[in-house]
DNA sequence: TTATAACTAAACAAAT
DNA sequence: TATTTGTTTAGTTATA
C-alpha cells in the first residue's frame, strides 16, 4: 500500500510538473536532472571545473534566449498588434498561456543583459559585490523591473495569442521559452547545489586557494523570493541528506521531477516511507516561485503583518514593507545563516520525529492489517498474550494445520490467560466456546473469548475468528434486542463484525445455515414477519461440554477468579462448585451484571466440572428441569429492560414459565441427533 | 486407532 | 423463474 502511494507520488509529482505544459514539460525534467545529478555527488569543493560548469550553463542559457528573443521581437514585427480575431477559442492558444503561467521568469532583454553582465564580471568582482551591500538593494530593484517586464512579456504573448498565430509557431515560442527556462532553472540548481555545498563547509565559508564563487553574482540574478526559496532548497536538501543517511529513507525534501526521475532515487521513491514526503517533493523550485507570483502577499515567512523570521516578528505594515525588512535585515550574512542552520536543525528533529512516528504507524498498520494470504504475519487480538497462545497460533498458523480453506488466515486465539483474568468485566457478551481445535490442546479455559474486547479487530482485520460457526450465531441472536434474529440479519451482523465474513459468501453462509439446522441448540421460530432464530441457552451448553482435563488446580483458580471478579454471592458460589448446574438462577436475580457473568462462568465451569465431578453433567437428561427452557420468542410481554441487557434474562422468565411449548423437544428426540 | 466436533461442500426442497 | 431459506448428507481435518 505505501509502495503503491510511494510510486504514486512519484507519478503525481511528475503529473504536476507536467501538468498542462504536457510532453514539452519532460524535456525540462530531463534537463533538471542532469544538473541535479551532478548535485547528487557531494560538491563539497567548488572548484573551477563547477564554476566552469556554471558559466557553460549559463552560455548555453544565454544562447536559447538570445534566439527566443530574435524569434519574438519578429513575431511581433509581423503580428503587430492586431487586434484578436476568430481564434480565441482555438485549443493552441492554451500552450502559450500554460507556458506563461508555468514559467514565473520569463526573460527580457534587459534581464538578458543583466546576466550578460554578470557573465562578463569576473570572480574577483564577483567578489567585490559579495562584499557590498548593494547587491541586495540591486536585487530589490531587478525584482521590480523583472515584475514589469514579465507583464509586459505575458501582455505581448497574449497579444499574439489573440492575433491568431499559427499553433505551431506558439509552440515553437513556448518550446524556446521552456527551453531557455530550462537553463535557468538548471542554473538554480546548481547555485542550490554550491549553496549546499557551502552549507556543509559551514556558514558559507569559502575555501582558501579556490577563486571567489560565483556563488552571489548568481543570487544577483535572483529576486529576493528566489533566494527564499534557495534557502528552503538548501534545507530541504540538507535535511534529505540526513535522513537519507539515516535510512530513513523520507525522501528527497528537494525533489523535483528531477530527482524524482533520477535513478539514484529510485529506491527511495518506491520506499513506504517516501509517500507522505513525497508529496513535499513536487515542490519545485519553479513552482514556489510560482506560488508566490500568484499570491503575492503570500510568504512563508509573513504573516499577519509580522515577519516569521525565527526571533525576529518585526512588524511590517503590507507586503512591501515586509520585503524590504526581509532584504535588510535578513540579508545573505552570517547572521542569517547561523538562524538558518538552527532552523533546519529543528526542522531536522522533526523529520527525525516523524521517521520515527512513521516507523511507529507502519508497524502498527503492518500488525493490524493482515492478508489472508499472509497466515504468518496474522496479528492477534488485543489481549492475546499468552506465550501458549502464540506458539500455539504459530504452530496454526503453517499452512499445513490450515488445509480448510486456502484463503483461511491464521485464526487468532482468544485470550488463553489463566487464572483471574479469565472473565473479565468485558466478557459479560461472551461469545461461548471457540472453536475447539483452537482451544483445549492446553486444558485451558477459553471461552472467555472476547468479541467485544476484540471487536475493532475483528471488524478490520480479515482474520478468521476463532469460535464455532454455533458460537458466533449465538452471539448474533443473544445481542439482538429481540433475542431473535432472521436469517438474514444473522448475516449482517458476521458481516458487521467480522471483516473476514466479507468474502467468500456463499461459504460461511452456507455453514450458517447448516449449523442453525444442525444444532438443536438454534430454534426456529416461525411469527407473523417469518422465521427467526433463536437460542436455546440449555441446549447450547449440552452442546458442547469444555473439557479441562486434569488440572485441578486450574479449574479451581477459575473459581477463585470467578469469586475475585464478581460479587457472587456464596450461594452461587457453592452452586458453581458444586456441579454444572446452569446458573438461571443468577439471572433471576434481576441484576444483568450477575447474569451475565452468569452466562460466562457457566460456559467456563460446565465442561471443567463435568469433567472433574462426577460423570452427571447437565448434558445428561437427567438435569431436565434446567433444561426446560424455553426459547425466546415465546415471550411476548414487554421486557424488563434490565433483564432485557441479560443473555440469559429472557431464559430466565421463560424457565419457569408453565405454559411454553418446545419447537424442539430434544428429550424425546435421539441422542445422537442432538450429538451429530 | 478411534471417536468426536467442527467445517466445507453439495444436493434438494420449500418458501418467497 | 430466480433467489432465499432450510434440511440433510458426505467428506475432511483436528483433537483427545
Amino acid at each position: 500500500m505505501m509502495q503503491e502511494s510511494g510510486t504514486e507520488t512519484k507519478s503525481n509529482g511528475s503529473a504536476i510538473q507536467n501538468g498542462s505544459s504536457g510532453g514539452s514539460h519532460l524535456l525540462e525534467c530531463g534537463s533538471l536532472r542532469e544538473g541535479r545529478s551532478n548535485g547528487e555527488t557531494p560538491a563539497v569543493d567548488i572548484g573551477a571545473a563547477d564554476l566552469a560548469h556554471v558559466q557553460q550553463q549559463q552560455q548555453q542559457a544565454l544562447q536559447v534566449a538570445r534566439q527566443l528573443l530574435l524569434q519574438q521581437q519578429q513575431q511581433q514585427q509581423v503580428s503587430g498588434l492586431k487586434s484578436p480575431k476568430r481564434n480565441d477559442k482555438q485549443p493552441a492558444l492554451q500552450v502559450p498561456v500554460s507556458v506563461a503561467m508555468m514559467t514565473p521568469q520569463v526573460i527580457t532583454p534587459q534581464q538578458m543583459q543583466q546576466i550578460l553582465q554578470q557573465q562578463v564580471l569576473s570572480p574577483q568582482q564577483l567578489q567585490v559585490l559579495l562584499q557590498q551591500q548593494q547587491a541586495l538593494m540591486l536585487q530589490q530593484q531587478l525584482q521590480e523591473f523583472y515584475k514589469k517586464q514579465q507583464e509586459q512579456l505575458q501582455l505581448q504573448l497574449l497579444q499574439q495569442q489573440h492575433a491568431g498565430k499559427q499553433p505551431k509557431e506558439q509552440q515553437q515560442v513556448a518550446t524556446q521559452q521552456l527551453a531557455f527556462q530550462q537553463q535557468l532553472l538548471q542554473m538554480q540548481q546548481l547555485q542550490q547545489q554550491h549553496l549546499l555545498s557551502l552549507q556543509r563547509q559551514g556558514l558559507l565559508t569559502i575555501q582558501p586557494g579556490q577563486p571567489a564563487l560565483p556563488l552571489q553574482p548568481l543570487a544577483q540574478g535572483m529576486i529576493p523570493t528566489e533566494l527564499q526559496q534557495l534557502w528552503k532548497e538548501v534545507t530541504s536538501a540538507h535535511t534529505a541528506e540526513e535522513t537519507t543517511g539515516n535510512n530513513h529513507s523520507s525522501l528527497d525534501l528537494t525533489t523535483t521531477c528531477v530527482s524524482s526521475s533520477a535513478p539514484s532515487k529510485t529506491s527511495l521513491i518506491m520506499n513506504p516511507h517516501a509517500s507522505t514526503n513525497g508529496q513535499l517533493s513536487v515542490h519545485t523550485p519553479k513552482r514556489e516561485s510560482l506560488s508566490h507570483e500568484e499570491h503575492p502577499h503570500s510568504h512563508p515567512l509573513y504573516g499577519h503583518g509580522v515577519c516569521k523570521w525565527p526571533g525576529c516578528e518585526a512588524v511590517c505594515e503590507d507586503f512591501q514593507s515586509f520585503l524590504k525588512h526581509l532584504n535588510s535585515e535578513h540579508a545573505l550574512d552570517d547572521r542569517s545563516t547561523a538562524q538558518c542552520r538552527v532552523q533546519m536543525q529543528v526542522v531536522q528533529q522533526l523529520e527525525l520525529q516523524l521517521a520515527k512516528d512513521k516507523e511507529r504507524l507502519q508497524a502498527m498498520m503492518t500488525h493490524l492489517h493482515v492478508k489472508s494470504t499472509e497466515p504468518k504475519a496474522a496479528p492477534q487480538p488485543l489481549n492475546l498474550v499468552s506465550s501458549v497462545t502464540l506458539s500455539k497460533s504459530a504452530s496454526e498458523a503453517s499452512p499445513q494445520s490450515l488445509p480448510h480453506t486456502p484463503t483461511t488466515p491464521t485464526a487468532p486465539l482468544t485470550p488463553v490467560t489463566q487464572g483471574p483474568s479469565v472473565i473479565t468485566t468485558t466478557s459479560m457478551h461472551t461469545v461461548g466456546p471457540i472453536r475447539r481445535r483452537y482451544s483445549d490442546k492446553y486444558n485451558v479455559p477459553i471461552s472467555s473469548a472476547d468479541i467485544a474486547q476484540n471487536q475493532e479487530f475483528y471488524k478490520n482485520a480479515e482474520v478468521r475468528p476463532p469460535f464455532t460457526y454455533a458460537s458466533l450465531i449465538r452471539q448474533a441472536i443473544l445481542e439482538s434486542p429481540e433475542k431473535q434474529l432472521t436469517l438474514n440479519e444473522i448475516y449482517n451482523w458476521f458481516t458487521r463484525m467480522f471483516a473476514y465474513f466479507r468474502r467468500n459468501a456463499a461459504t460461511w453462509k452456507n455453514a450458517v445455515r447448516h449449523n442453525l439446522s444442525l444444532h438443536k441448540c438454534f430454534v426456529r421460530v416461525e411469527n407473523v414477519k417469518g422465521a427467526v432464530w433463536t437460542v436455546d441457552e440449555v441446549e447450547f451448553q449440552k452442546r458442547r461440554p469444555q473439557k479441562i482435563s486434569g488440572n485441578p488446580s486450574l479449574i479451581k483458580n477459575m473459581q477463585s477468579s470467578h469469586a475475585y471478579c464478581t460479587p457472587l454471592n456464596a450461594a452461587l458460589q457453592a452452586s458453581i462448585a458444586e456441579n454444572s448446574i446452569p446458573l438461571y438462577t443468577t439471572a433471576s436475580m434481576g441484576n444483568p451484571t450477575l447474569g451475565n457473568l452468569a452466562s460466562a462462568i457457566r460456559e467456563e465451569l460446565n465442561g471443567a466440572m463435568e469433567h472433574t465431578n462426577s460423570n452427571e453433567s447437565d448434558s445428561s437428561p437427567g438435569r431436565s428441569p434446567m433444561q426446560a427452557v424455553h426459547p425466546v420468542h415465546v415471550k411476548e410481554e414487554p421486557l424488563d429492560p434490565e433483564e432485557a441487557e441479560g443473555p440469559l434474562s429472557l431464559v430466565t422468565t421463560a424457565n419457569h414459565s408453565p405454559d411454553f411449548d418446545h419447537d424442539r423437544d430434544y428429550e424425546d428426540e435421539p441422542v445422537n441427533e442432538d450429538m451429530e
